[in-house]
RNA sequence: GGCGGCAUAGCCAAGCGGUAAGGCCGAGGUCUGCAAAACCUCUAUGCGGCGGUUCAAAUCCGCCUGCCGCCUCCA
């Protein structure tokens, strides 16, 4: 058989898989920033997790996934300032509206979703052991890492710290630093009032890096199997990370570095200012979790993703197409069950090997296609069913849902179900206004066999209501 | 300015040295009360541009162009 492989960061090439402590995988992923409704850059992302975390229990590993939720961040407090909000309530409620999100598309729940302020005391000892090490340094109210005191710091990025200076373009050295590429772990208040946290430094509020590192520690120990995360976090965020994670235990932090492409909107950034910024509520209200999982699961997660509207209406369409081939199928009691024997096992190997190349998923769903032209020219009740089943399988492990829904998705369905409504109690109001009454009787009647009651109010307004 | 990534048909996109996957759209046909679905056929002599290596390059090398990402808190 095959073996998976993985491309990882560290090393810039495709390497076998092969996790610490088999079949245990520990995977570690960066969520949000919770100071805004999500986009579709973070769907892309969660979806792309969500896949490989799917295709690797798939692969009947023992998967631990953890994705953090960052609760305590200057940009949450620029958020809270401006809407006149405590900055806790603003990242509780757009923690509220990621999870809503992730919901909306499907996400499986990660074992562990921590947040950053949850976990204040073991960030205490984690700066404590780096200060005592001498990782770290304290000056007034802030710690700093001391990136030249960690030997391997640029690796993840591919540059030495020489090089990594040469960079630097016009930004001013902040003078409490010993080095210009030292970082925050902590950072003090400037004003008494101003929001943080006590510490043995003073108040304050970690450094954004810190986080990650420190709930890895706790969540899983010295070293994890998988950390992920998008494009652009390999630097500085994940370059820190490992700096202080490692300086901290004196072992490898992870294993394997995996990082999702960004995506573009009509092949441009987006960005509030070009005026093409897309939310994942948004981007739901015109289109179905599965066109918009579809859409990611088509291109590599590696490759950048260009998003046009035309690609959004195709993924539906393609839905559609694999949809319409489970349309007759009969689902037994057994199949929620992981007995694979029942299914099409050509097929089944087909898909995973081209998944464990790097989890390709374009050339799964292509494999997905041909199940639906054998499924389509399948005349024996029996093989279609088996290979119907096999589809619905492998669909799921990508993280499709594609039959319990006639059609449409639960995120959909509401809007659906008010249009078609409004579009039966105008269809009733147009009868009566011809005197059809019969047929507004009729329509009435269906409507409240669907437990909806249906009000005349005056000058032919109405209103309707659920009636159990 | 530095580093990295990407550039394949109208749209999205795979491809990792052996002669262009897949999906969407489009055209023609079969079937059909109509429509839809389904099925059959067709749709890049070509892979941003120019050179080079090779028996062979979308795939490797060099240069150029365009786009994307990142370059510590304060942004």
């Amino acid at each position: 058989m095959n073996k998976l492989t993985v491309y990882n960061n560290l090393t810039r090439k495709k390497e076998v898989f092969e996790p610490l402590h088999p079949p245990t995988v520990n995977i570690y992923t960066c969520g949000p920033t919770v100071y805004d409704h999500s986009h579709i850059g973070h769907a892309r992302s969660s979806i792309t997790w969500d896949f490989i975390v799917r295709f690797l229990k798939f692969m009947d590993y023992k998967v631990t996934w953890t994705r953090n939720i960052t609760d305590i961040d200057d940009k949450i407090i620029n958020k809270a300032k401006e809407i006149n909000i405590h900055p806790d309530k603003v990242a509780r409620i757009y923690t509220y509206s990621f999870q809503e999100d992730m919901l909306a598309l499907g996400i499986e729940w990660p074992d562990f979703e921590p947040r950053a302020t949850q976990h204040l005391s073991q960030m205490f000892n984690f700066i404590n052991g780096l200060i005592k090490n001498g990782s770290a340094y304290h000056i007034d109210n802030d710690v700093y890492f001391s990136t030249t005191t960690f030997k391997n710091y640029g690796r993840l990025k591919g540059q030495s710290i020489s090089e990594l200076e040469k960079g630097f373009g016009r930004i001013e050295p902040n003078p409490k630093k010993k080095h210009r590429l030292d970082f925050a772990l902590w950072k003090g208040v400037k004003e008494p009032n101003e929001y943080g946290f006590e510490s043995p430094w003073g108040k304050g509020r970690p450094g954004w890096h810190l986080e990650c590192s420190t709930m890895n520690y706790s969540l899983f120990g010295e070293t994890i199997d998988i950390h992920g995360g998008g494009d652009d976090l390999v630097f500085p965020h994940h370059e820190n990370e490992i700096a202080q994670s490692e300086s901290f235990t004196g072992k490898q932090f992870a294993k394997y570095w995996m990082h999702n492409g960004m995506i573009m909107v009509d092949g441009k950034k987006m960005a509030k200012s070009e005026g093409n910024f897309i939310t994942i509520k948004d981007a739901l209200k015109d289109s179905t979790s599965n066109a918009i999982r579809f859409f990611v699961l088509n291109s590599h997660y590696r490759m950048p993703l260009n998003c046009t509207r035309e690609a959004i209406i195709a993924a539906q369409n393609g839905i559609n197409r694999l949809q319409e081939a489970l349309t007759d199928f009969e689902e037994d009691e057994s199949s929620n069950n992981s007995n694979k024997n029942k299914f099409n096992n050509e097929i089944l190997n087909e898909f995973k090997n081209v998944m464990l190349d790097d989890f390709n998923s374009p050339k799964a769903l292509s494999v997905l296609f041909k199940l639906t032209d054998l499924i389509n020219i399948e005349k024996d009740k029996k093989t279609k069913n088996e290979l119907q089943g096999t589809l619905n399988y492998l669909s799921k492990v990508l993280g499709l849902n594609l039959i319990t829904t006639n059609t449409v998705d639960s995120t959909t369905k509401d809007k659906i179900l008010s249009k078609l409504i409004d579009e039966l109690i105008s269809w009733r109001t147009e009868s009566k206004l011809k005197k059809d009454f019969s047929n507004a009787d009729k329509v009435r009647e269906i409507l409240n066999k669907s437990k909806i009651e249906v009000k005349d109010l005056s000058e032919n307004k109405y209103r309707w209501q659920i009636k159990l």
